[in-house]
DNA sequence: CCTTGACAGATAATCGATTATTTGGATAGT
DNA sequence: ACTATCCAAATAATCGATTATCTGTCAAGG
């Protein structure tokens, strides 16, 4: 009746604090380990999109309050992931193709205009960033067998994203950029379990990345914009093929 | 000790929901209410930018549990007006000059982009939208010495703004969008009591309607590019000669 | 005199219980 | 049979009290 009988959510095993105490990511009050929780659970697909989010099996679930609860699902509403209304309560954004063109044209749009400006501003550190970034994506392997893999490769496949951006210094543009990849996520992680196979992803973003440390605007933001344009195609037939909608 | 005795919110006599009860603008709940009161207190410079919210304060102000008022806050943060940090509490958005460097760039970025497509798929509805906007905002008077004239100026030129780019079919955009105007509002509201004399305001809204419902793509989209522009100079100079920052 | 640690007041976070709203279904009237 | 109205269960919103965390101050030790 408490935790985990409803299998939907399976935390993986950090009830406890566990020895290595120090360097908590921030993660301090429940609201916010609720915030992340969450966001997981709606980006990877476990929560379904669209459907409402009842607080009073939320608070089951998770063993806690409504306090917490809702103060963790109000910043998915910053992000994009949860709707709400009053006296309705909160459900998870559905999803749509008219939502996924957007998305995609929108981060063509600010996400070429944050790398132009990265490029135009960005100092060394963030040319270190943007190469670091791509290697450890380069690295890791996607394993659809090991789902594990997978995360850790759409963990370093943002961080990728938004370190190649960073340097624009604007703030409220990389938030705008931040929300989008958390949606455009959403999406691939439930219906591309990996790679299609008429493409070479890592290249992709190689050839990105080093366009955009030896500041050849034009060539990397028509790689960047390639890119991202690609994966919507991919993703808006995986939408198409599957039916949803 | 409880409501009104800090000057700081005066709450203009809507306790009660008086007599003409139905249509209600959706403004049910406490949270949302507060979450209404609190924004204009903010973009109004009420609530001075980067102070901190004291929460047992603020409860003993509005009269309300911490409950509906941290709910509140928390829609707050989406639009950019309240930042929060674990177990250090609510503080609002502070400014600067870069803060609105970034904004103007957005806003023509984004509003720009906005009406284009707005020019390009909206329909006759959208087009008769514009100009019932533009004619409402047009025939209201903006004295700086009657405040409640300042404000309705302030609401129906952010509804023009809005209403322009309604159009583009892209919700998300329009968030975006929506949260720059509320940002952007606030350096307003704070350091332009009235119009500069050397523009014509009422004129610039004009042609860029015009041009717009013409769909002359590059005329309206330039006009308003200089629209915002310009009122992106006017604000830097008052914020570089008030000696904020 | 400076640093360190402990204490106390202030502040934020959480909880459990209570109140308000919505929703679906049953009932009465046409 | 069909609609409208009223109940009751489900659900959301709010409250008051409790617990956890932080912040500044002061004293002891170096």
């Amino acid at each position: 009746m408490v935790a985990d009988d409803d299998g939907a959510f399976a935390p993986t095993t950090e009830d406890a604090p566990s020895s290595s105490g120090f360097l908590d990511d921030g993660k301090n009050t429940i609201g916010s380990q609720l915030a992340s929780r969450l966001r997981e659970a709606i980006i990877s697909g476990e929560l379904q999109a669209g459907s409402k989010i009842n607080l009073d099996k939320a608070r089951k679930t998770f063993n806690v309050s409504l306090s917490p609860l809702r103060e963790g699902l109000a910043r998915l509403i910053s992000d994009g992931l949860v709707e709400f209304e009053d006296n309705r309560g909160y459900r998870v954004s559905p999803i749509s193709l008219a939502n996924l063109e957007e998305i995609t044209t929108l981060r063509e749009e600010f996400e070429i205009f944050a790398l132009r400006e990265s490029m135009r501003v960005g100092d060394v550190e963030w040319e270190g960033n943007v190469m670091r970034a791509l290697h450890r994506l380069n690295r890791t392997e996607r394993d659809a067998a090991r789902p594990e893999t997978l995360e850790r490769w759409e963990e370093l496949h943002r961080e990728f994203h938004l370190t190649l951006i960073s340097g624009c210094g604007k703030p409220i543009l990389l938030h705008f950029c931040r929300l989008l990849l958390n949606l455009n996520d959403r999406y691939r992680r439930v219906f591309l379990t990996r790679t299609s196979g008429d493409r070479n992803v890592n290249q992709e973003h190689s050839e990105i990345a080093q366009g955009a440390v030896a500041r050849d605007l034009d060539y990397a933001c028509d790689m960047l914009r390639q890119h991202i344009h690609r994966t919507g195609t991919n993703l808006r037939n995986h939408l198409a093929t599957k039916g949803i909608l």
